[in-house]
DNA sequence: CACAGTATCCTTTTT
DNA sequence: GGATACTGTG
């Protein structure tokens, strides 16, 4: 029976039960991939339920996607039934600091109204920074600022501060002069980043973690409440923990020390993001006494796809040793096939999986297409709807990104935070009143000089009766529909998405949006997006206790479409695309890996960064999320930054032990012929003679 | 002030 | 190839 404690811990092998049952003080699980570390953390926190060492409600269990922590709810529910799992908490680390700061945000000095500002908020911040700071009128990139102060905020530092070293070791590169120019300015614009997010009483996704930390430094006694009642924390992937993540864990547990964290350092793919591959490799050293519990059983793949995976990953030196093994079976040799180009792959990965298909009898849900940037999809798509094959496309933050979801994002931004100033900027000329930048520019004045938000500055300029009729009825408009709705969203008593509905009309967004169309086929799929939004807004308007206008754009900002989703929501019938980041955590029986070229796997960019364990690391990923079966897909040209190139074989294919692979060129025999000839762009000692024939 | 057309930039991964 | 910023014109 599900339940006892005994049948706990009778689907478990020796060392995940000793995982289970250490429940007192720091305990690290390097977990393998397949070894069932979910399966470790899900019984573990059924089993100190059953045990009652813990009211469901005392266990926090954090986790990195949404996605992962509803499965995790999903199983501990499998286990100890729905109704007793609903009280632990299982939530995002951004997620759980956003509950924290709701409640709590005020002690820091922001307002409780705040709002989370998206990546274009952040970039439209950091670019007006670049423009008042005049006399640097040079070009930078404000994408490059956001990056380097996202990564010092993962690091929990302030401006001032010296920012991080580069994480990765194997390339010194000399500074370059536009590095050198980007250093210089970093903390001023740092600086002034953060002072417009503060004063527009928005926050950035950084914040939310250096705030909560911020928070529980300063009121040892908030932070008191917090570790009282988290009497046992359980993190998933560890190993993609950044600094601020580290310490709030640590800030947490300090009185309990019971905080049981579950990695594997060959599987950290996050350090763009701040993550600190350290965190996993000290854990001992940070937190004395740790118990550290291997798990080395792989329960998913053949023999042959692990000796292929294990020897890519022991190229790697940071790293813990460990030895994967499996008791499935050699199964299949890996399958490589040479192909011409981004089309001709994913054709011949139509055919390829049409044929594993006939033979296997395998359903569509039963294959992945892994690749390394999401731009890589759109040729799978266009071929698996030509040969009649389903699929779903994973990720790609595309919807939010639509013009007409902005607009109604930042007009309930605006009305949920008067302050937020992006939000405001966004939508006051939305649709067109006659309030251009020289009204706005005045405007803005006026808030440096007086303290005072956008809207307030307007309607001081309204009194001083300078502009034109147009533009003050314009004015009055604007205003008169924030200060109306923010009253009826306050008093909408849950009734969001009807009261949304009424701003559209309100502001006539969808003759706006007819007026600005091309196409009526192009006005029906925009409008389709603002229904498909107001759907949303209806659906969190059911699903949430108390539905809230500012809950909604938490949500918004941090789960995306598919998070929403359950489990048993998502079992779809098609075959899946997406990256091999957001494969992580999942596995297929059949698994496609496309676009082995150097540049793109390894990628360019890390290439230059020097972070080359890194994307070992993800072919690592990508390798160990097949079951049965791994093909490699390469092209031998592809489109660039808009031009056809000629690639280069990704240097781990020869990585991987040549007698478990078995490779097939589909490409033109001419274009074989041109790569080996082609006057190299990249150096000939890539490629080593004799491996194609 | 609005719009259209041109120039210019970049392109990884995601909470 | 594609989005966004800037420019010049109506």
């Amino acid at each position: 029976m599900p339940g006892s404690k005994d049948s706990l811990l009778r689907a478990l092998n020796p060392e995940q039960r000793d995982a289970v049952r250490h429940t007192e003080g720091p305990l690290l699980v390097l977990a393998g991939a397949g070894s069932g570390k979910t399966r470790v953390i899900t019984t573990r926190i059924a089993y100190l339920i059953e045990k009652g060492l813990a009211a469901p409600s005392e266990i926090l269990g954090v986790t990195f996607t949404n996605k992962a922590a509803t499965e995790m709810r999903e199983r501990v529910a499998g286990l100890i039934g729905k109704q007793r799992a609903k009280p632990v908490v299982l939530s995002t680390f951004h997620s759980f600091c956003v509950r924290v700061l709701r409640a709590e945000i005020e002690h820091v000095g922001y307002r409780r109204n705040f709002t989370i500002s998206s990546e274009s908020d952040a970039r439209t911040l950091v670019r007006r920074a670049l423009q008042d700071l005049d006399g640097v009128r040079e070009s930078f990139d404000p994408g490059a600022f956001l990056e380097q102060i996202g990564m010092m905020k993962c690091a929990a530092l302030e401006p001032g501060e010296e920012p991080p070293p580069a994480p990765k070791a194997d390339a010194p590169a000399e500074e370059t002069d536009t590095a050198k120019k980007y250093r210089t300015w970093l903390p001023e614009i740092y600086g002034r980043y953060q002072s417009a997010l503060r004063a527009a009483n928005t926050v950035d996704f950084d914040d939310l973690l250096l705030l909560t930390l911020k928070l529980w430094r300063e009121h040892p006694r908030v932070l008191a409440r917090y570790q009282h009642r988290f009497r046992y924390v359980l993190v998933d992937e560890y190993q993609d923990t950044n600094q601020v993540q580290y310490r709030l864990l640590a800030a947490l547990t300090a009185k309990h020390h019971n905080l049981c964290v579950v990695g594997d350092d060959d599987q950290s793919i996050y350090s763009w993001r701040g993550a600190d591959i350290g965190n996993i490799l000290s854990f001992e050293r940070d937190f004395p006494s740790a118990k550290i519990v291997k798990l080395e059983q792989n329960y998913r793949s053949t023999e042959t796809i692990l000796s292929a995976a294990n020897s890519v990953i022991a190229r790697n030196t940071a790293r813990r040793p460990k030895n994967l093994w499996s008791r499935l079976g050699p199964g299949r040799p890996i399958d490589r096939f040479v192909t011409g180009d981004a089309e001709h792959e994913a054709k011949e990965a139509a055919a390829w999986l049409r044929h594993i298909q006939a033979r296997a009898g395998a359903p569509y849900r039963d294959f992945a297409i892994l690749y390394r940037s999401n731009l890589q999809s759109r040729p799978f798509e266009i071929a698996f709807r030509q040969a009649g094959i389903p699929y779903v496309v994973v990720g790609g933050q595309e919807f939010f990104d639509r013009a007409e979801i902005k607009d109604l994002l930042a007009y309930l931004k605006v009305i949920a935070n008067p302050r937020d100033e992006a939000s405001f900027l966004r939508v006051v000329n939305v649709p067109r009143r006659g309030i251009g930048d020289t009204t706005l520019l005045q405007a803005h004045d006026l808030c440096r000089q007086g303290g005072v938000s956008l809207g307030k500055a307007l309607s001081t300029l309204l009194e001083r009766d300078t502009l034109a009729a147009n533009t003050k009825a314009g004015i009055r408009r604007f205003l008169g529909v924030l200060a109306e709705f923010r009253k009826r969203f306050r008093a909408c008593d849950g009734h969001l998405a009807d009261t949304a509905t009424a701003l559209l009309d309100a502001i006539a967004y969808r003759d706006e949006l007819f007026r600005t169309c091309k196409s009526t086929e192009q006005f029906d799929a925009r409008w389709a997006n603002v229904e498909a939004l107001l759907a949303a807004l209806a659906e969190y308007e059911s699903a949430a206790q108390p539905a809230t206008l500012s809950g909604f754009l938490d949500e918004s900002a941090l789960v995306n479409d598919d998070d929403r989703r359950s489990r048993d929501e998502r079992r779809h019938t098609g075959v899946t695309l997406m990256t091999v980041h957001s494969a992580k955590g999942l596995e297929f029986p059949f698994v496609f890996i496309v676009g082995l070229e150097e540049g793109l796997l390894p990628h360019e960019k890390s290439l230059r960064d020097g972070g080359i364990e890194e994307e070992r690391r993800l072919f690592y990923v990508a390798l160990t999320r097949g079951k049965r079966h791994v093909t490699l897909f390469e092209a031998l040209s592809r489109e660039r930054y808009g031009r056809e190139r000629m690639s280069t074989p990704s240097r781990f294919i020869d990585e991987i032990p040549s007698g478990l692979i078995h490779t097939r060129v589909r490409a033109a025999k001419d274009m074989v012929a041109e790569r080996v000839d082609a006057p190299g762009k990249k150096p000939a000692s890539r490629r080593r003679p004799g491996r194609r024939r």
